[in-house]
DNA sequence: ATTGTCTTCGT
DNA sequence: CGAAGACAA
């Protein structure tokens, strides 16, 4: 019987995992996870990434057990450990989820290659995304630039059935030298990142349950609500998607499949407002495949020449959520807490870091990198590029988010700026979202002393959006 | 994570 | 002529 080694990657689930499902239907199945820090660089060095992978990985372990695997568990350079595993093993076959970051694209083509001399069969699998991103291409077979295409593209295309978990599992009897997952190093001493806890159940049962609460509540009204940073009717899948603890694929049928639920009457428009966003997804990844260098270099060319201001002053003010807009601060706040901000709440502190502080982009993606608990590569720098106005589909240049109106619009009782600015709490809606509006005894009355309690803002709206405009005026036809 | 209009291509 | 994609504002 052929004995075949899943090694798992972005894709640490049972569920639709196609290596897993195939080395099943060969026989043997020898798990293994290896932790390659020098290899991931840029893409999950964070502590706030590795304290998700730590609790995935301990979820991947115990349902791996509950069927009677074994997670191999290694760390180091990912081809000399798949060798000895190999070697241990005299396994037949090496079978993994494919991964689209750059150079993960490159080592990964050179270890299938030299570990042929091992196995006689290494192969990958499409799993982390919908589409296969290097085949769509439009008529002239180049790149998708603009979303709408690509989204009008990817209608056209059907995307692959989820596979189920494997019932006929057989497990690899003999020991193996293996780490215990402490010993991966994953964990640092800071516990910043407790309190994740209260918010995140990293692994395959706990995004089971997002999805399930999701399809409950925020999905019937989706399309209404999205946008409200305090109702939380989104998912909150996305970094449960970064590591694979769900199928995308599975998600996207499972949605479908809620068009014709008659118990629930979900909205039409909201089921396709939410595949919409798993799209911006696809479409992210299409873009880091085409241009690579999307992760820390405009893709537009005169952006080189952007007099972006250097302050770390001010940077280190809108990290800590003390800028003095209240919405913005909220977001920023929430990152801190939750690892993650509200997708709307995100586009607008984006844009005030660049558009009112004309500070780089890339800061800003540095933060989100070190903080952000679905911290994604591809998304991530689409997203930055789009908002600085940077990238190929972008925000146009003259769009300059008004934190206020924003504030008012999505927040309309401020009841999300409460939630994450309790010195505010007391403030009357009226100037909630802007305090310095505020008359001074309503101030005195409410405790809050602007400048003390609360920060007086750091930057005047109007003076900031001249000052944004003229900058990218110089930068427009070069 | 826009929108309206123009260009191009294939029929 | 319509559809798809590019592009300016």
């Amino acid at each position: 019987m052929k004995k075949t080694i899943v090694w798992f990657r972005k894709d640490l689930r049972l569920h639709d995992n196609p290596a897993l499902w195939e080395a099943a239907r060969q026989g043997v199945i020898i798990p293994v996870f290896i932790w390659s820090e020098q290899e991931e660089r840029e893409y999950a060095t964070s502590e706030t990434a590795r304290w998700w992978l730590h609790h995935s990985l301990i979820a991947l372990e115990k349902e791996l057990k509950s069927h009677g695997l074994t997670l191999i568990l290694r760390k180091g350079n990912s081809f000399e450990q798949l060798m000895s595993i190999c070697k241990q093993t005299k396994a037949d076959a090496i079978f993994f989820s494919k991964r689209y970051e750059p150079s993960i694209i490159n080592r990964d083509c050179i270890i299938a290659t030299k570990l042929l001399s091992c196995v006689s069969e290494v192969r990958s699998f499409p799993s982390n995304l919908l589409f296969t991103p290097e085949k769509l291409l439009n008529q002239k077979n180049e790149p998708y630039k603009i979303f709408t295409s690509f989204w009008k593209r990817t209608m056209r295309e059907s995307v692959n059935y989820p596979l189920p978990i494997p019932t006929n599992i057989i497990s690899y009897n003999e020991a193996l030298p293996h780490l215990q997952i402490e010993e991966l190093g994953l964990l640092t001493n800071n516990h910043w990142h407790d309190k994740f806890h209260e918010y995140w159940e990293p692994g395959e049962k706990g995004a089971m349950s997002k999805w399930k609460e999701f399809t409950n509540e925020g999905l019937n009204r989706y399309a209404i609500e999205s946008d409200i940073p305090f109702v939380q009717s989104v998912s909150l899948l996305s970094s449960h998607l970064v590591w694979g603890d769900i199928s995308v694929r599975a998600i996207w049928h499972a949605a479908n499949r809620l068009r014709d639920d008659e118990s629930k009457e979900y909205r039409q428009s909201s089921i396709d407002a939410f595949l919409r966003q798993l799209i911006w997804r696809e479409f992210a990844y299409h873009q880091l495949l085409h241009f690579p260098k999307i992760i820390n270099n405009p893709l537009r060319g005169n952006f080189i020449e952007f007099p972006w201001r250097n302050h770390d002053e001010e940077l280190s003010k809108w990290q800590k959520g003390l800028t003095g807009y209240p919405f913005v601060d909220a977001g920023m706040r929430e990152l801190w807490e939750t690892g993650v901000i509200h997708n709307r709440v995100r586009m607008v502190v984006a844009s005030f870091l660049v558009k009112h502080l004309l500070i780089s982009w890339v800061d800003g993606s540095e933060w989100f990198q070190q903080t952000l608990v679905d911290f994604d590569v591809a998304n991530n720098a689409m997203g930055w590029q789009w908002v600085a106005g940077s990238g190929i589909d972008t925000s146009p240049y003259f769009r300059i988010f008004n934190p206020i109106l924003q504030s008012q619009k999505f927040d309309p009782h401020g009841l999300y700026i409460r939630k994450w600015i309790p010195e505010l709490a007391q403030l009357p809606t009226k100037y909630i979202h802007e305090p310095w509006k505020a008359p001074t005894d309503l101030l005195l009355e409410t405790g809050i002393v602007l400048g003390d309690t609360y920060p007086h803002p750091i930057i005047d709206h109007s003076l900031a959006r001249i000052r944004a405009l003229e900058a990218y005026e110089l930068i427009k036809n070069t």
